[in-house]
RNA sequence: UGGCCUAUGGUGUAAUUGGCAACACUACUGGUUUUGGUCCAGUCAUUCUAGGUUCGAGUCCUAGUAGGCCAACCA
């Protein structure tokens, strides 16, 4: 009764079907496998939603390990960060690892190969090698170094392994099949010379294995049961089964590599390559900058981690390509954020109004709800006074009956205040409106209970009072790119489909129960969008970032009007 | 010229495995509302094509079509 039967998805089907097929539930086990070379973005989300997602769901542990094989491109700063990006959205790993942890173990299994003669030494360049390697449509020879002895591939591995030679002097190779249709087949690199610190081993090794030696092995010995990655991997699976038939053991739980589809969001790229230049070449200002899809950058917009992890469960998972729009991401985050955001009122583009029959040294504190949505969270005090700011797109001189804002001769209430009415206003030299001069219905005060209060007049208007307001630097951001695939066009760099408008910085004017705001405090500015302080945020020198708009009818209706 | 994967509304996923194409978002209507927000109700599909099997096909078969992946000492 409680819940409705959720729909599986393709990898659910398969953990059910194991587990019908003799799995027990304490064997399934998963693993969320970052590389350690860069900032994890909406796309590792998605990954990291699935795996962790499917421990809660089967009460299974998840580890974090980190695919750590390549000392050139790999450092200690990026697995701090990926850390704290997989811990703010809210998941606990059973037990961090690293795939450098099982060198020894990867070394010994390496050496097991060459005594079966599974594997060998080649001595050829990288370019050699990969001539011989043949194309998808046509088969590859084999090198002249294929057929060494056991002991001369011994002798040399060994030599690898202490210092011996110079990078890409030798490589081991898998001894498998150069005619196979898989390319991956035609006898795999399991080892390559470098001579580069790692992060975490130092100089110990001065030989590192390849990804599909590593990481089948490191799914088997952590015991994984259910190892899962994108599609591209999937010609990969044949030779992660093949390097575990050559080791497994019958009393051990042998993992199975499955492909999904990765996520791609509208409006977006998130490949390395592509936001690195986006920061090196100052279209954003970092790493973190709101902007970008990284994960860094949409807690610092001020997104929470249950929308992203709402969105991700929404989206699902399957095999074929796609492209989720933007919109809705947009929708989870305005969905939590309206649940959990308290409403303050806040004007951007001020408008000057003068109560002309409110007293001139006249203030009140007016009883303001902080959210509607959560009846706990109580009320707070808004100044009023007889000078005020409301926005200037709320007011025009005159307008048809769609408008339900501020024109003059016509009522509108102030959220939380009263009901005024526009009397006149004055304009500069160049025809603006600068002022509009209003009185307002003495009795008409929100919740005071009068006859008057109750009134319903067309349009609610947020506000502030001027001398009371506090100012600060609101940044106000719009997608990043005005093209829904940027990076899909064969003709043009995606470079020039970036929003030439995506950032606009203004000054803003709030009530002042903002003054206390904290950096990453969440509000909702009524009428205008959810806001959060950001990281550049000082007490005396608040900035804000605009995280979503609110959803905007009028904002479609105004072109009819 | 090879091998492998995929195809369901504008978008993303579902369909008890052969039994009324469902859910969410978007868009559009209307209602409620002291946020043009929220909330509520409604509208939007020849399941890539063509054949076939069947009482019955998104699901099975055959032949096409379209898109993707595969030739790093990257992961």
């Amino acid at each position: 009764m409680e819940d409705v039967e959720k729909s599986l998805n393709f990898i659910e089907h398969i953990i059910e079907d194991d587990l019908k097929n003799g799995y027990s539930n304490d064997e399934l086990r998963f693993r969320f496998p970052p590389e350690p070379n860069g900032y994890l973005h909406i796309g590792h989300a998605s990954s990291i939603c699935l795996n962790f997602g499917l421990g809660l769901r089967y009460g299974a542990p998840v580890n974090l390990r980190f695919d750590d094989t390549n000392p050139a491109k790999e450092e200690k700063e990026y697995v701090d960060a990926i850390k704290r990006d997989v811990d703010w959205l809210g998941y606990n790993w059973k037990s961090e690892r690293y795939a450098s942890d099982y060198f020894q173990q990867l070394y010994d299994w390496a050496e097991e190969l060459i005594v079966k003669g599974k594997a060998y030494v080649d001595s050829q360049t990288s370019e050699e090698i990969a001539e011989q390697k043949g194309t998808p449509t046509e088969p590859g020879t084999e090198s002249p170094y294929r057929h060494r002895s056991v002991e001369e591939n011994l002798t040399l591995f060994r030599g690898m392994k202490n210092g011996d030679f110079k990078e890409g002097e030798h490589v081991l190779r898998a001894k498998i099949d150069m005619e196979s249709s898989n390319m991956l087949m035609r006898d795999p690199v399991m080892y390559r010379i470098l001579h580069k610190p790692h992060h975490r081993t130092n100089t110990d090794w001065c030989i590192y294995p390849m990804y599909d030696w590593t990481h089948g092995e490191s799914d088997y010995i952590e015991q994984v049961s259910h190892s899962l990655c994108t599609l591209e991997f999937l010609p990969h699976r044949e030779l992660y089964n093949w390097f575990l038939d050559q080791l497994v053991s019958e009393d051990k739980l042998r993992p199975k590599q499955r492909e999904f589809a990765r996520r791609n969001l509208s409006h977006t790229v998130v490949s390395k390559r592509k936001l690195l230049r986006l920061v090196e070449e100052n279209v954003v200002t970092g790493w973190d900058d709101p902007r970008m899809p990284t994960i860094s950058g949409m807690r610092r917009k001020g997104y929470t981690p249950e929308s992203i992890r709402n969105f991700a469960e929404t989206i699902g998972i399957a095999k074929r390509e796609n492209v989720v729009d933007v919109s809705l991401l947009d929708f989870h985050v305005r969905d939590h954020l309206n649940k959990i955001a308290p409403r303050v009122m806040a004007v951007l583009n001020p408008l000057k109004v003068v109560i002309t029959n409110y007293p001139e040294d006249g203030e009140e504190w007016l009883d303001a709800e902080n959210n509607p949505e959560d009846q706990s969270s109580g009320f707070r005090k808004v100044p009023f006074s007889r000078e005020l700011y409301i926005e200037q797109e709320d007011f025009r001189e005159q307008a048809n009956r769609k408008f339900f804002r501020l024109k003059l001769g016509g009522e509108v209430r102030l959220k939380n205040g009263y009901i005024i009415k526009a009397e006149s206003c004055t304009k500069d030299e160049d025809g603006n409106v600068i002022e509009v001069q209003c009185s307002y219905d003495t009795k008409s005060k929100s919740g005071s209970g009068t006859e008057e209060s109750l009134r319903k007049v067309k349009g609610t208007l947020h506000w502030v009072s001027i001398k009371h307001a506090i100012q600060a630097e609101v940044r106000l951001y719009d997608r990043l790119f005005v093209d829904a695939t940027p990076d899909a066009h064969k003709d043009q760099d995606f470079m020039e489909f970036v929003n030439p408008d995506s950032l606009e910085k203004v000054t803003g004017f709030m009530e002042p129960s903002l003054k206390d705001a904290k950096i990453g405090d969440r509000f909702q500015f009524q009428r205008l969008g959810y806001f959060n302080v950001d990281l550049d945020s000082k007490p005396e020198a608040l900035v804000f970032n605009r995280t979503v708009t609110l959803r905007d009818t009028w904002a479609k209706l105004e072109q009819s009007c």
